[in-house]
DNA sequence: CGCCACTTTGAATTAGCTCAAATTCCGTGG
DNA sequence: CCACGGAATTTGAGCTAATTCAAAGTGGCG
């Protein structure tokens, strides 16, 4: 009784009417996951001292079937991660941004599961994985943000698979740009600037559509202004509006009011 | 070099061909897992004594927003995962039967991230959280059990996407049958008979396609011989050979070879 | 027995795919 | 510096798989 009533007052608090107007909700979350990237990775740091392995685009960091042993998180860069299945499909089945950790796939089979493929230079930092079991021991910190990290990593998971089963194709492609800037703002980089490193057939492929839907369904948004083409090149995507994407995807749900 | 050839010259040597016809590599596989789950279970109740719980179809155990303090495992019956967007968009986003643990999704933000729903009347185990990081100081085999439980939780939902992303719609609802199989057999139930506990349209909420659609998947499953309705209702499936599930896989996915 | 929820099947519609052509971008070598 | 070639992108046009809409069939259960 008390817990339900306490919340709905905090939050109508917290919402100061015409107080700080350009600073909504998600700034603020996106603001302290920012802060709790920086902490952990200084957690890291500070008991573990991992070794650190500069990536450049394209190459892998580890790939499916190679025996496990060592955890990885990003300090800088992205990357993606590529699954293939026996009959030769392949897919991205995730984006992983500075904070995440890479590699949990390989604990349940002793091998990783994917490719870890690095899409722009970037840092790795490597954990043995028994080691940071033995780590774990002293420093009950550690295991904390391993936990977290994992079922962050699974709730994440779970939200894309949403979008891909609940979001025709054009809202599906601004969430994909949405959850990107989120991933940045997370990381503590700029937000409304943001560049693709992937080509159309590789962000059809996460998405489960073909390279043309993915071209025409960015098009689209950058007629409606949600989006604009930054640079010479289509790569470079500017995002005056995170709110405008997330009502893009909302318009793009409604089912009569078509305008446009 | 050597790792290159030694595995080729090992699975050679395990296919005797006309040796043991009627036990398929998979079949192999399911009995270890079978194996696995029973041996995880058993430990789990040694070391922990975990209070159950009995639980009917329809029951949540845990619903999105709750606070978090214990995760379940899976005794016996069948769990759908559902989440649900700020937007209403609802879906159920995993299925889980024995051995499978619920909750890791509220780890990181200490509440639970979607709702736990028996399908079937079932068993859950509860472990409070906390209870289990003290445990786990003391056993070290029970942290490796949970780490490999989460590990195969986010291997498993990759490919569930991977299904969605590059399967069509018949492929899909093969698939969804022939995982179902699986899980059962790595429960150690026979698999040659499921039951479904979903009607159509949550088949369908969980594949991405609609309930018409997955009707019509089935029948021409059953049309193609591929399973068989048993019992009255349309809800017992009789799988007599999961490779021919595999097989109507592979040819949706073959372009030209459109034989019925 | 009859209601109600679920399922099946058909027919029309459409979102997204395939195929094709034109355009732009970028690295490379003259 | 510019010309060239290949890869990526855009856009159009027709086609197809899957959806929507509709109607009839089935089973479970009070």
């Amino acid at each position: 009784m008390l817990s339900a009533t306490a919340p709905t007052s905090f939050s109508r608090a917290a919402r100061a009417p015409f107080a700080m107007p350009a600073l909504p909700a998600s700034r603020l979350a996106d603001q302290r996951a920012s802060e709790r990237t920086a902490e952990t990775l200084k957690l890291l740091q500070d008991r573990l001292a991992p070794a650190r392995r500069v990536v450049h685009a394209g190459e892998v960091v580890y790939a499916a079937g190679e025996r496990f042993a060592t955890l990885f998180i990003l300090n800088s860069g992205c990357f993606k991660m590529v699954n293939l299945a026996v009959d030769g499909r392949e897919q991205v089945v995730g984006l992983k941004f500075r904070g995440d950790w890479l590699g949990f796939d390989g604990i349940a089979g002793a091998a990783y599961a994917c490719d870890a493929v690095a899409m722009d230079t970037g840092e790795v930092w490597m954990v043995r994985y028994d080691e940071l079991l033995a780590a774990c021991r002293s420093c009950p910190e550690l295991l904390t943000v391993l936990h977290e990290a994992m079922s962050r990593q699974i709730g994440r998971e779970r939200d894309s698979m949403m979008s891909l089963c609940t979001l025709p194709a054009d809202a599906r492609v601004a969430e994909f740009l949405r959850s990107w800037a989120e991933s940045l703002a997370r990381s503590g980089l700029r937000s409304d600037q943001i560049t693709l490193r992937m080509t159309r057939a590789e962000i059809g492929n996460y998405l489960g559509m073909t390279l043309e839907t993915v071209s025409r369904a960015l098009s689209k948004l950058a007629r409606s202004g949600v989006i604009a083409f930054a640079g010479k090149g289509r790569r470079d995507i500017r995002i005056d509006d995170v709110a405008a994407l997330s009502a893009f995807v909302q318009r793009c749900l409604a089912p009569a009011s078509a305008l446009q």
